[in-house]
DNA sequence: CGTATCACG
DNA sequence: ACGTACGTGATACGG
């Protein structure tokens, strides 16, 4: 046994593969590359290389192809194509596959080029005359089976699922093709409730659309699962059809039997076609490297050569990325330098850690004309001539995350005011959805390859390190700077192109200095009281606890779902009212319907809701408290939202509890940082719907908030048909909110039932009702999914952009939830765009005013600051002034404000 | 590291 | 027939 073991790892490679057992990957090559055209033909016009040849399909197919191998370590492999228009199954049936629309030439062109691919991995290739892919996957399959195989099969055709045995996994590619689904016969049966061999079964009774074959009409899926559960096959289905009571169904399954097992038959995969391969000669060696590698450089991948240069460290320092020439700062060199800029400079500061409140600072890169400067000794930065330098309101920085830098410079005293180019921030103007903070992949995204990500340089998680090597630290830090440089007059010529330069100019980027501000200013925390709230909450959760253990009749981690799914469900048989993915749904939800079926219930909201308060605002809050000014300092993340909002992090001060009693008594915490002073909070009133009232040029509800109308009783009013005000009952009111509230997120009968707990149906009329009321806002859902349609994205008042690829999806899903996003994104990203103006006239108004009053957080429609007491009065009449005027809208703004001794105490 | 839950607008 | 409200972040499990 142990000279086993020496023998092994002189040749590890053989005896792995004695013994793992031998494993088949099946590949259905038109499938794949159709899904990969498709899965990237948003970023079409990208993939092209030097030639003009489009290289998309390919592109995505190496992917898939990259992935499997990791994940399934194949000992053989073949990819089947599709053989032509000519098969056995339009012989049976001549529209089989009829009415496809052509393969678009932006992929044909690319096949041949896909077989040249395929040729690099060393992987063969088949095709069968009169035969598809899929009967050369099933054939092969199962003499693989045979012969002791295990099967994989990839595919973006849900009908080889059919082939799922236990030997066999068919991966079907998810929306991308880099991911995909197992479906092992278990996963059909959770999935479709019936057997992989019943997939035919149902495809002869539902059809196929792609496919071009009918089925029994009228039945779906639904129906045909139905019908496969109770009776097995398609054969005992139509053996027993006089089981059945008389139907529309009954019908159509009486008038289309012939067609249903004609479709039956065309949907079964053969598994003895004539294929002419043995599958020794299947036998897979692994890619051609040198093939490979010049198969990417005529594709231009620069992606995957760099991941094959990481792979063969003999190639490496060939392929390393751009040098640098540059300097190492001391006390020495900076005195004899000359920093005199001539334009402007680019800098970056490195920090160890997302958290540039405290991450130590660890290095920097200044760029001045040609020359790098660089240090980790980022004290240098004080020197004089430096501090100068970047403190100087004439020298313009370019660089990447302003407030960051900001932030940082300012832990060192200096105040960074100039930027010019903040590469993060514009590419998230760009593209709003690709949030990504790491320079080196915003930077790849935009096409500039020269730049590595901190992941690869620095590692993650445990492994994070900044290198002690000066000459890989340094390069990166160089690398990062020219990537800036590089960027900027592109980046900025694509956003004059969307006619977003003032949004850039104007909005976000003084928006970061104000943020970076307010971050730094922070907000006190009164320890002590916190503290002693949380022990109070200890005890109170103990009790509850002990009681949920005597009425369950034992202990187990209450803050476990599956262990109390277990108890509720299982051994107090409660009524199952909702799954998860994993088990039984214990959500408020559904606590909240079993309510009085047993007394745990209620104990354990409670518990719930206190120990959330505990764990996330009472421990979670006191990790964050600076032991230096006993204050909070968020971090807003002003690159992440896709609609445009902030968010806070690290803690996150937006989602401090206000709705239930015992969570507010949070807000008693935050204080003002001096005695004499009180917190002062103003916050916008409806500003979605007034957003909404806007651009929807709506009179009727223009007119509602012209008058200064409480718009959720005017709403209910109008949808209830009444005549007065005073008739509206406080559950009108509050249905009438809530359909106020699905307007904005565009809205849909079954949300809207299921928040407000009425039918469906009803709630169809109650939005039919409400588009005739407000027929504005009808035209307005019906224009902006249009539009969407017509550019591929939605923009805010200001003329912040949202790209919606999947509007045109044929995936119901998909293409709904682009329509809710289109109708709801101008809305809630012009109201963010709104306070975000107000934000920075707010700060130039405390400055010009001469205030000491602090502006410290912003939670979407509200403002919150501390003032001393003689402020108060002045900020009670100027903030709702700034705000009100931050934009002219058709309808007026109203703002609402309140100061006390506590956050708690405003309102 | 993904999932469930729950806090906010 | 399908399966959804929009936008976030933190915490606790449990594999």
């Amino acid at each position: 046994m142990f000279g086993r073991i020496k023998q092994g790892r002189q040749s590890l490679k053989g005896v792995r593969k004695m013994n793992n057992k031998k494993k088949l990957l099946l590949i259905d090559g038109n499938s794949v590359a159709f899904r990969a055209f498709f899965a990237l033909h948003q970023s079409l016009e990208r993939f092209v290389n030097h030639s003009g040849l489009h290289t998309n399909a390919i592109y995505g197919f190496n992917t898939m192809l990259d992935n499997i191998i990791e994940k399934t370590a194949p000992t053989h492999a073949l990819v089947a194509f599709d053989a032509g228009k000519q098969t056995f199954r339009t012989a049976k049936f001549s529209d089989y596959k009829g009415g496809r629309s052509k393969t678009p030439t932006e992929l044909s062109e690319q096949l041949p080029y896909l077989q040249k691919l395929l040729t690099a991995y060393g992987m063969k290739s088949y095709e069968l005359k009169e035969y598809e892919a899929d009967d050369i996957i099933g054939t092969l399959a199962k003499r693989a089976e045979e012969d002791g195989f295990e099967v994989v099969i990839v595919t973006g055709d849900r009908d080889l699922t059919q082939l799922a045995t236990p030997k066999t996994t068919v991966a079907v590619t998810q929306k991308g093709v880099s991911e995909v689904e197992n479906y092992t016969p278990e996963h059909v049966l959770e999935k479709y409730g019936i057997t992989p061999a019943q997939i035919v079964d149902m495809k002869g009774l539902v059809g196929d659309s792609s496919d071009n074959y009918p089925g029994v009409a009228k039945v779906g899926e639904k129906t045909a699962l139905k019908l496969l559960k109770q009776f097995g096959s398609l054969e005992a289905l139509y053996e027993n059809l006089d089981q059945l009571k008389p139907s529309k169904m009954k019908e159509h399954l009486e008038e289309d039997r012939e067609t249903a097992f004609l479709c039956k038959d065309l949907a079964r995969i053969r598994q003895n076609a004539p294929v002419s391969l043995e599958l020794a000669e299947l036998a897979w060696a692994g890619e051609n490297d040198e093939q490979l590698t010049s198969f990417y450089e005529e594709m231009d991948f620069k992606s995957f050569l760099r991941k094959r240069a990481a792979k063969n460290p003999a190639e490496q320092p060939e392929r390393s990325i751009k040098k640098f020439a540059y300097t190492v700062l001391d006390e020495q060199t900076i005195t004899k330098s000359n920093f005199q800029a001539q334009q402007g400079i680019s800098f970056y500061l490195e920090m160890s850690g997302a958290n540039y409140h405290q991450a130590p600072l660890v290095g920097f890169v200044l760029v001045l004309g040609a020359q790098y400067f660089v240090s980790r000794d980022c004290k240098l930065l004080q020197h004089p001539k430096l501090r100068q330098l970047l403190a100087d309101p004439k020298v313009k920085v370019d660089l990447f995350d302003g407030k960051r830098t900001f932030v940082g410079l300012a832990r060192l005293g200096i105040n960074l005011t100039a930027i010019d180019f903040d590469l993060l921030l514009v590419s998230y103007l760009l593209n709003t959805s690709e949030n990504s903070n790491d320079l080196g992949k915003l930077a790849q995204l935009h096409g500039y390859e020269d730049v590595r990500s901190d992941e690869e340089i620095y590692g993650k998680g445990a492994k994070y390190q900044i290198p002690t090597d000066d000459k890989i630290f340094f390069g990166h830090l160089c690398s990062k700077a020219h990537a800036i440089t590089t960027l900027k007059a592109p980046l900025l010529l694509k956003l004059k192109e969307n006619q977003q330069e003032e949004l850039y100019l104007k909005m976000e980027r003084p928006l970061s200095l104000v943020l970076g501000a307010m971050e730094l200013a922070g907000i006190k925390v009164d320890q002590a009281r916190l503290e002693q709230m949380g022990s109070e909450f200890k005890e109170r959760i103990k009790e509850v606890e002990l009681e949920i253990y005597n009425e369950a009749g034992e202990e187990f981690n209450l803050n476990s779902p599956k262990q109390l799914g277990v108890i509720l469900f299982e051994k107090l048989k409660l009524p199952v009212i909702k799954k998860t993915k994993t088990g039984y749904s214990t959500a408020v939800g559904v606590l909240e319907q079993l309510r009085g079926m047993a007394p745990i219930v209620d104990n354990i909201l409670k518990y719930r809701q206190i120990a959330k308060i505990q764990s996330t605002y009472v421990e979670g809050l006191l990790k964050y408290i600076s032991p230096k000014d006993s204050k909070v300092h968020t971090r807003y993340t002003q690159t992440l939202t896709a609609t445009g909002r902030l968010s806070s992090v690290d803690p996150n001060l937006q989602n401090i509890p206000i709705r239930l009693p015992e969570g507010k008594k949070i807000r008693q915490v935050f204080v003002p940082r001096k005695a004499g002073w009180e917190i002062f909070s103003s916050d916008y009133s409806q500003i979605e719907l007034r957003v909404l009232a806007h651009i929807s040029h709506d009179e009727n509800m223009q007119t509602a908030f012209k008058a200064g109308a409480d718009i959720h009783a005017n709403t209910a009013m109008q949808i209830f048909g009444l005549d007065a005000p005073t008739q509206v009952t406080p559950n009108m009111r509050r249905q009438a909110k809530a359909v106020n509230f699905g307007i904005v997120y565009g809205i849909s009968d079954y949300g809207l039932a299921q928040n407000i707990g009425i039918t469906r149906k009803q709630a169809k009329a109650f939005i039919e009702r409400y588009f005739e009321i407000f027929p504005g806002v009808h035209e307005y859902m019906k224009r902006i999914v249009e539009q969407a349609h017509a550019k591929g994205y939605v923009e805010t008042l200001f003329k912040r952009r949202r790209y919606l690829p999947d509007i045109k999806s044929k995936n119901y899903n998909l293409r709904s939830f682009s329509e809710r996003t289109a109708m709801n994104t101008p809305i809630q990203g012009s109201a963010a765009d709104i306070i975000k103006v107000a934000m920075i006239n707010m700060q130039k108004m405390l400055q010009q005013e001469k205030l000491q009053a602090v502006m410290l957080l912003q939670v979407h429609d509200e403002l919150i600051f501390e003032a001393p007491d003689d402020e108060i009065e002045r900020l009670e009449k100027l903030v709702p002034q700034v705000m009100d005027q931050a934009v002219s809208l058709e309808v007026p703004l109203k703002v609402e404000s309140s100061h006390g001794s506590t956050w708690f105490d405003t309102k």
